[in-house]
DNA sequence: GGAATAAAGTGGGTAAAAGTGGGTTTTTGT
DNA sequence: ACAAAAACCCACTTTTACCCACTTTATTCC
């Protein structure tokens, strides 16, 4: 389970250092191998242990091929999926076009969610967080499930 | 498993080199036998291990022959396959009315999409990608089975 | 508390691999 | 038989993956 913030920066080459709290659980459940696609509804990145991520793509692709909608999210996020591995420095190489669409320049943020992690610009998480804290606090529709539930 | 994007480019000749982590499955599957078609609903090519597409080719034949709809898909898929193969520096050549349906030049971008590939011109898919983007975070009608996506 | 040591993070050089561009030969179709 | 296109081959260029070394941060022990 992934969970926590780590600023991280990409190197000029575009390698990023995972952080070590993360390495040896990534090296036994997937021996390092990471998937890296992007957010459909936000500017950044989702990095799954490639056993996880294969269970998703499975159900993605099950979806049918003549729904329009089906497509576009196939398109999108098995289209954007990228195989990564862990070099032997515990760094991640991301290609230039995952880069550009979740904006990352040097400084970045992981987020540990779960399951998966995610990758933000620095800049730009820190504005949605923000945004994110106002808008709890004026909340326009909450599912159920989120209304019942205890912390 | 077919996913990711690959930027390739289109040289002279019409030749395009299959990207490195493709080819190895590509010989494994089908011994680099490929079918090529076009896509009904986007000015995209299609392209199948040819055991795949053998499948699919059953599928489209079996559907019945006085609806007009398949009709149309069976004129339009069936029609346009392409048998191509991979030569020996891994690449592929492309017909005219191929690169024509599709409107490929030099800039292409092959998205991995499970069992097939989809190929686009650069400029056509960076288009169509950030209408994607758009229209999935402005959903109309979104299917059950997207809806319950947990990703 | 501070020096010594270890661990993590960072930067960049290089060899190997992948991509690219044609020239030549063979096949195909008219 | 001829022209056009495809297949084949080889050489050059670019990119990438791998490796090593240095810097900075953290830890330990005196």
């Amino acid at each position: 389970m992934f969970r926590g913030l780590s600023a991280v920066n990409l190197d000029a080459k575009g390698r990023l250092a995972i952080p070590m709290k993360y390495r040896q659980l990534l090296v036994d459940l997937c021996a390092g191998r990471l998937v890296a696609t992007i957010d459909t509804e936000e500017r950044c990145l989702l990095i799954y242990p490639v056993d996880e991520w294969e269970v998703i793509q499975a159900k993605i692709e099950a979806l049918p091929s003549f729904n329009p909608s089906a497509r576009r999210i196939q398109r999108l996020l098995i289209g954007h999926a990228t195989d990564i591995e862990l070099d032997a420095n515990g760094r991640i190489l991301l290609s230039q076009p995952l880069r550009e669409y979740a904006q990352l320049e040097k400084e970045t943020v992981l987020l540990g969610q779960g399951k998966k992690l995610e990758l933000w610009s620095k800049d730009l998480w820190n504005r949605r967080r923000d945004e994110y804290i106002a808008e709890v606090n004026a909340p326009e529709v909450l599912p159920d499930e989120l209304l019942n539930l205890s912390l």
